[in-house]
Formats: C-alpha cells, structure tokens, sequence
DNA sequence: AGCCTAAGCTTAGGTATCCTAACTTTCTTC
DNA sequence: GAAGAAAGTTAGGATACCTAAGCTTAGGCT
C-alpha cells in the first residue's frame, strides 16, 4: 500500500493568498520608505517600462489591459511625477512613457523593497528551497504563457 | 570566480501573473461546465465554507474582508441557489451560511476544474517540481502567516 | 428584572479600478 | 490623395471593495 499524501491547498489558493500578502508587506515598505503615494496597479506600468520609454499600448498589451485603462494610471503617475509623456519621434500619434529622476528614484526603492521581502522569504523556507521555487514558477509562467498564446492563434 | 546566476522575475511578480492565468483558466472552466454566473470573488465564500455551515464573520475574517462586502458576496450565491442562509441554533443574531445542494455539486465541479489545472501546470513543469514548489509555498504562506498574526498582536 | 455594552448582520453611500464605445489625430497603403 | 488602420484620449458604466450607521439579539452587572 503506498502513503497518502498530506492533502495540500490548492495552487490558486496558494497563489491567491501569497499575492496578497506580498503586495501588502511591499506597500507598507514603500510607504515607510516615502513612497507615500505608491498605489498596487502603479505596478502595471513600473513592471514593464523600459528605460528608453514605452508607448501606451506597448504597456497596456504587457500588463493585458485595454489602452484607456492605462491610460489612467499613466496619467495618474504624471500628475506624481513618476512618469512624463514625451511625444514619440519616430511616430506622431504615439507618446513615450518615460521615467522622471523622481520615478528612477522610486524604481530604486521599489527594487531594494522587493529585494529585502524575497530574502526574508527565504530566510522563512530555506534559501534553497525559495530560489528552486521560484525557477519553478518562472518556468511555469513561461509555459502556461506559450500554451495561452498558441490557444489565442487559433480564433 | 563564480557563476553569475541568470536574473530572475521577482516573487511578486511571478506570483501576480500566474494568479491572474489560474483565475482565467478556472472560470473558463467553469463556464464551459455549465456554471456562467461564476465569478472570481465567490471564491472568497466556497474558499473557506465549512461543511456544517459558517458564520458571516467567520467567513469575512477568513478572506479578510469586511462582513458588509461578505454580506454582498452571499447575497450574490444565494440568488444563484448555491448557499442558504439558516439561523443560528445557538446564537439568534447569527446565520449559518451553508451550501445548497447545487451549492456541493458547484463545488464538485470546480474541485475537478482545479485538479484539471494542476495535473497541467504538472504535465509543464514535471510532477515532482511542481508539487515540491507547491509545498514550498504552502510553507511560505504559513509562515508569513504567522509572523503577520505576531507583527499583528504587537499593535 | 432591567440596563448597558457588545456582537452579528444589513443598509446606504462612496471610492478605486477596471471595462466598452466613440472620438481625434496621424500614419500607411493603394 | 483618399480610405482604412493605429495611437491615444474622453465619456460613461460595471464591479468589488470600503466606512458609517442602523437594527436586533446576547450576556454581564447591579
């Protein structure tokens, strides 16, 4: 007879719960760090903006919004002085998002604050352990990503 | 010298995304079983509903929601039919959330969606990477857990 | 017994974060 | 150079939460 294996939460759960937990921990560390401002769905630009600048619908295709939706959230990062809209020389209807001092700033701090809660997690399971998961999400990520877009291709 | 180890996506970051491509896939599932009004917050209910039935606030603490945005929530499945409110035998302000029968055959439906999912997300990245990185984060979640409830009690 | 405070839940109203539809401007293609 | 597509914005709406305030019942205290 083979060991039944502890039952375990599902992975959705799992993913769901640590999302949350990771999100509130970085935003009390931002905001500790003077990043008084700093909102969750700031993120869908921070995490995808590239250094020279990214167009609008280059960002929200990233972070799978619609363009109006960012749109929003950019403006709302201009009026904090993260981000300017410089127009786009190479397109007249097309804007560059880029970031201001004040925003490389911000990136800076977001970047240590981030870098301090993944060494506590693995601090909490074993250095080991959390960079093996990791690779294994990142994998995972990639995966699941090639399947939906070979899916997409077929409508 | 040592190896430069190749960078790698951030916690949060891998954690965001794979939750935003377990819920699409989960509620497509759903949907194509025959279950079109699902939707994502519901999961906050059938996440943590007990078979004998729970407590409004039980269930809001759980998924760490107020009990008026809880209150909406079961609102909602109940006009689906999937929960009934009944009183409390044993405290007349409270109500027992319990599932209906449509309720557990919901439940039974997504149970097997979500194992359809993870034999997948198993299939891509192998079983046993994918169960370790499973487990691993069943501990992380833990732990942040408890450390949270201790930051929690100094306040 | 009669109160008073607290607990369980709901109602009312507000805010944040997305969405779709429709518009303007600019580019590309024929 | 006219038609159609693409980049971005504006306007209006839906969803999923929140806080504040109310009602009802429980339970301790005098």
């Amino acid at each position: 007879m083979s060991t039944i294996p502890p039952p375990r939460t599902h992975i959705g759960q799992l993913l769901t719960q640590l999302t949350r937990l990771f999100q509130t921990e970085l935003f009390e560390k931002l905001v500790a760090a003077g990043l008084q401002d700093a909102r969750v769905p700031h993120t869908h630009v921070t995490a995808y903006i590239k250094a020279e600048g990214s167009r609008l619908t280059e960002l929200a295709a990233q972070a799978r919004m619609t363009p109006p939706a960012m749109s929003e959230l950019v403006d709302d990062l201009q009026r904090l002085g993260i981000v300017e809209r410089r127009p786009d020389p190479s397109d007249g209807r097309a804007k560059l998002i880029c970031l201001t001092d004040a925003g490389w700033q911000a990136m800076r701090i977001a970047r240590s604050a981030i870098a301090e809660i993944e060494a506590e997690y693995a601090r909490l399971v074993g250095t080991e352990r959390f960079e093996q998961a990791a690779q294994t999400l990142e994998l995972l990520l990639h995966e699941v990503d090639a399947r939906e877009d070979r899916a997409r291709s077929f409508r």
